[in-house]
DNA sequence: TCCATTGTACCGAACGATTGGTATATTGGG
DNA sequence: CCCAATATACCAATCGTTCGGTACAATGGA
């Protein structure tokens, strides 16, 4: 059995992650992700040998697992939709602490982050798309309506944390977390 | 009357504007702009002697202008809310080039650009909100109704943006500007 | 049991390169 | 001549990265 506390570098990565969601790849520097971690610079390449690239991939890959555990797991889980609908907003709005964080499928496909995380943004996007496309038909829609239902899914979902961050509000992303449900599944369930 | 050949800081302002907006603000290095422009680090000083950040407020400006001019003014000019509407899709799609190009409401937002063009980002998301709030009321929805709906076609348009960019296909955004009439008008003409 | 060896976790200092920015010419058209 | 425009050369600061090293725990053969 593995042990029950968590490893050093996990802590990290969160730390990193964290990191990255509130500075985007290229602001966040070295110096920063060693503040963020409590780690000195050249720690970081003990747990990440590959330096900048492999802790945004660390950080990646804790966010798929995020994803998964929060919003697509739920999603494609038992139960009546309504309530799967019901855990996955929950755990939409925990993964974006209440719309105030900010989406890796936005800020790594910006600048050099394409560069180091290749193909993740895209992964993540699709990932989402799936498990909407799932729910949607699985609530009567034809394939096509429900592929393109969830794309607005994951639109609204995007844009409400662009608006959110713009304004300064978590407002936008709220409202958005209320009429998601609606929007995925009608009147069904 | 102004001279009609563009002065080459116009010129320059838009190949930053076009960096900017391909890189985000901290990817968008002085060798970057330099190159984009054209002009070694002494031109660019040269126009705008505040740096870095200058050339992000006169990006900023222009995008401002061309928002103004592509969206904001048909949604409040004359004709009927079809027309208007039309107009402002179609502006819509040559501002963000059919969907390949990104939103500064969006990349201004992440990083160190909020400290280079304080309140732009909130300020363009508003001037946004209210010409689509506009547009929702003639259509003949209650005030409240209005400003979510036009929320809501913010939301979709930065969303579409951001999936567009992760997924690599311009697809998204188009399916959105395809609903954005109805959305904001419903079958009112 | 002793102790040499190995592995893990970390750090200060420095690296070369690049960052944003400046100072001082030089150029060339009006 | 004037002055906008550009070139050349430079700067301190920071970038991501590497190096040499310390402290300590675990291992394992004599």
């Amino acid at each position: 059995m593995m042990p029950v506390i968590k490893s050093s570098r996990e802590d990290a990565i969160e730390a990193i992650m964290r990191e990255f969601r509130k500075s985007g790849y290229d602001a966040a520097s070295l110096a920063r992700l060693s503040a963020a971690t409590g780690l000195g610079k050249s720690s970081l390449y003990h747990y990440f040998p590959n330096g900048k690239e492999d802790m945004a991939k660390a950080a990646g890959a804790l966010v798929v697992a995020l994803v998964e555990e929060a919003v697509i797991d739920p999603l494609t889980g038992s139960g009546s939709l309504k309530a799967r609908l019901q855990k996955a907003t929950t755990g939409l709005s925990k993964l974006y602490n209440g719309g105030k964080a900010s989406c890796l499928i936005d800020l790594f496909t910006i600048g050099e982050a394409e560069a180091a995380t290749p193909g993740l943004a895209k992964a993540m996007a699709e990932a989402l798309l799936r498990a909407f496309t799932g729910v949607a038909e699985e609530a009567g829609r034809p394939k096509k309506d429900a592929k393109i239902i969830a794309e607005r899914a994951v639109i609204e979902i995007e844009g409400a944390l662009v608006l959110a961050r713009a304004l300064g509000s978590t407002r936008p992303f709220q409202r958005m977390l209320a009429r998601l449900p609606t929007l995925l599944i009608g009147n069904a369930g």
